[in-house]
DNA sequence: GCAATTTGACCGGT
DNA sequence: ACCGGTCAAATTGC
């Protein structure tokens, strides 16, 4: 009898889910559609999360009996995905970066500089009570290879690197820098794609954590530096997590698919379990919207305790290497936990 | 002892 | 010349 029940449960459920995919195929349709009016987006996107707060509060009813703590126990995480400024990327053969190792050797042909690869950023603001471990996880593995002082910046702009660059040639690098005026928010610049699979490194990246460490030039000794533990999971023990992630898509008329599994009818897991936190929640972002998912299904790092997470794509190119890619290909790196490989990471 | 981080130097673009 | 990004030797942590 129950069996019933719950199945039929989990069919209203797909059902939603479905609807939201289809509604947000809409969404999609009309962001390349020029005449397509403000209103009408709204309204969409107020069906879609209408129709993901429906599956998630049917989640939570249902399932989910550890302890129903599933929406947004006291940790955010908000995205914000603003675009950015055209950055008119001219492919210019020659570009800046010095890539002495990779020059020297025979990158005449090979055009493929970093300059070509995709590059956004992403915000996350970071409050309290929460690690910054959480948001400036993303799930990769980087290595620090160096700080700057950047010209009127109050804080260093860390430089990252994907820890498998050497072995993989995986060229992902990342830029962590601190926001002076509010230091509880990082912007993260993203560049290149991981070419990298890092999930299958033999030997388990120990989630270790790095502690905390103050940055020298620090003036404040209250916050932590953007020190970046990463821990690749092998095995995506996609936990329900109660945290509720808020994703503010803001100014997104990248045509663009930013979330490629949306309308992709892949029969992977594309399940995204979202429901619609109240906007009170949110902060000013008017015209954004914004999306409460939990992060059962994505896999989510559960770093994520709280915090907001505003994203900015930058300009991108296609990565020369990658013919067929996504536009961006970033929907994977900006929520690589999203896409398959959970971060397993600790407890 | 190894691996990651730190930090000053170096390099290229503007 | 300045500035941002990277390298690599030294240092630190595990």
């Amino acid at each position: 009898m129950e069996n019933c029940n719950i199945h039929w449960e989990q069919k209203s459920l797909v059902n939603e889910l479905a609807q939201g995919r289809d509604l947000a195929r809409q969404l999609q349709i009309h962001l390349n559609v020029p005449s397509s009016s403000y209103g009408t987006r709204e309204l969409l996107v107020q069906k879609i999360i209408l129709s993901y707060e429906k599956a998630l509060s049917m989640l939570n009813s249902s399932s989910s009996a550890s302890g129903g703590e599933q929406q947004q126990p006291t940790g955010h995480v908000a995205i914000r995905m603003v675009e950015s400024p055209p950055h008119s990327l001219n492919e210019s053969p020659r570009s800046e970066d010095s890539d002495r190792e990779f020059k020297d050797h025979d990158n005449k042909d090979s055009s493929r500089k970093r300059k070509n690869l995709p590059r956004w950023t992403q915000q996350i603001r970071v409050t309290s009570g929460m690690g910054l471990e959480g948001p400036l996880d993303d799930g990769f593995s980087w290595r620090k290879y160096g700080q700057k002082d950047i010209l009127g910046a109050k804080y260093p702009r860390g430089y990252y690197r994907c820890t498998h660059r050497n072995v993989q040639s995986c060229l992902a690098t990342k830029q962590v820098q601190r926001s002076d005026e509010d230091p509880t928010i990082f912007e993260i610049t993203y560049r290149g794609k991981h070419t990298c699979t890092q999930a299958s490194t033999g030997t388990s990246t120990p989630p270790s954590p790095s502690p905390l460490q103050p940055e020298r030039t620090e003036r404040q000794n209250n916050l932590v530096d953007p020190q970046q533990k990463q821990q690749q999971s092998q095995q995506h023990t996609l936990l329900n997590l109660p945290e509720g992630l808020r994703v503010i898509t803001e100014g997104l008329d990248t045509r663009e698919e930013l979330f490629p599994s949306f309308n992709s009818p892949s029969p992977l897991n594309n399940s995204y379990v979202g429901s619609f936190s109240s906007p009170f929640a949110g902060p000013t972002t008017s015209g954004t919207n914004y999306f409460s998912m939990s992060q059962r299904d994505f896999g989510v790092d559960q770093n994520f305790q709280s915090g907001e997470i505003i994203s900015a794509p930058t300009s991108a190119t296609n990565s020369p290497s990658v013919g067929l890619d996504i536009p961006f290909g970033q929907a994977d790196q900006l929520f690589p936990n999203f896409s398959f490989d959970g971060p397993g990471f600790f407890s």
